[in-house]
DNA sequence: CTAATCTCAGTATCACTGACATTG
DNA sequence: CCAATGTCAGTGGTACTGAGATTA
């Protein structure tokens, strides 16, 4: 069998990290596919409803998305009325995102999409090592580190 | 602290997998910006120094490249003197690769750089932790599955 | 003047698709 | 005719950069 993974690519993390993301990358936009929707959109409606109202900048902080992804994605989110975005009174650089009632209902339904992508992304371990995995791959993020810079 | 990960982010396996993938990328690209080299450019000398040289095809199913993809990158090692390519007398469709000497000491090169990345990557977990999750996250992959289609 | 926010245009890496010509 | 290979052009999702306009 000639076409194997090389020994030095099996055992390397930072290849194995990128296949794991490949694979759950393509569970995601699968199980969102259906509802015409991208990660981005997932994640704002995420924020803006567990967390209520935020200006764009505090959105991008929220979900680790730049501020002008935020832009794109917010404005998208806007046009199928699944977001509001009007300016904030007190502070006039800044526009105050809101999910709409339609945009709770929608993000329900990528709920229930994004919840079977992941039993399909964990169905590899066997379910006693499915909370050890994910505890350790959370510790993989350092620390978000005082100042931010 | 009105700029916290959502805690359904933050428990979100697919989420955790990508965003432990962004970081990984970041270090490979800064690992291997000194080299002027991406993921592919390493992904292919390591499938050619490990396992000798192969056709295109087979060099794509090495390293979890599209043929597509590998023609490109191929092409790209070729121009710098890193690899070799040429037509197998035994099959007109294929063309064998072969990684050169510069290749090979290329590949010396970025496999440092690769190497402490994988330090970095790891950092966060203790040392003793490190091997667990590596083996799980080694059998997150699903079986290749038999006939490949 | 400095800094933050929003927006826009563009880039980079990587994964992937569809089509075509060549060859088996 | 069918299948595999290499190639090319293009798309999609995500992360990121740089710059401009507005406002604090």
């Amino acid at each position: 069998m000639p076409d194997e993974l090389p020994a030095r690519l099996r055992g390397l993390p930072t290849w194995m990290v990128s296949q794991a993301a490949v694979r759950s990358h393509r569970l995601v936009v699968h199980a969102l596919s259906g509802s015409d929707a991208r990660g981005h959109h997932y994640r704002l409606l995420v924020a803006l409803h567990e967390q209520g109202s935020a200006d764009q900048s505090q959105l991008g902080r929220r979900t680790a998305l730049d501020r002008s992804d935020v832009a794109v994605a917010v404005d998208e989110l806007e046009r199928r009325g699944l977001v509001r975005r009007r300016r904030d009174p007190d502070d006039g650089r800044r526009k105050r995102v809101e999910i709409t009632d339609a945009g709770i209902s929608f993000l329900t339904e990528l709920d229930t999409a994004i919840s079977s992508a992941q039993d399909e992304l964990l169905r590899p371990l066997p379910a006693d090592q499915r909370q050890v995995f994910l505890e350790l791959l959370g510790r993989l993020q350092p620390d978000p580190g005082g100042t931010g810079d």
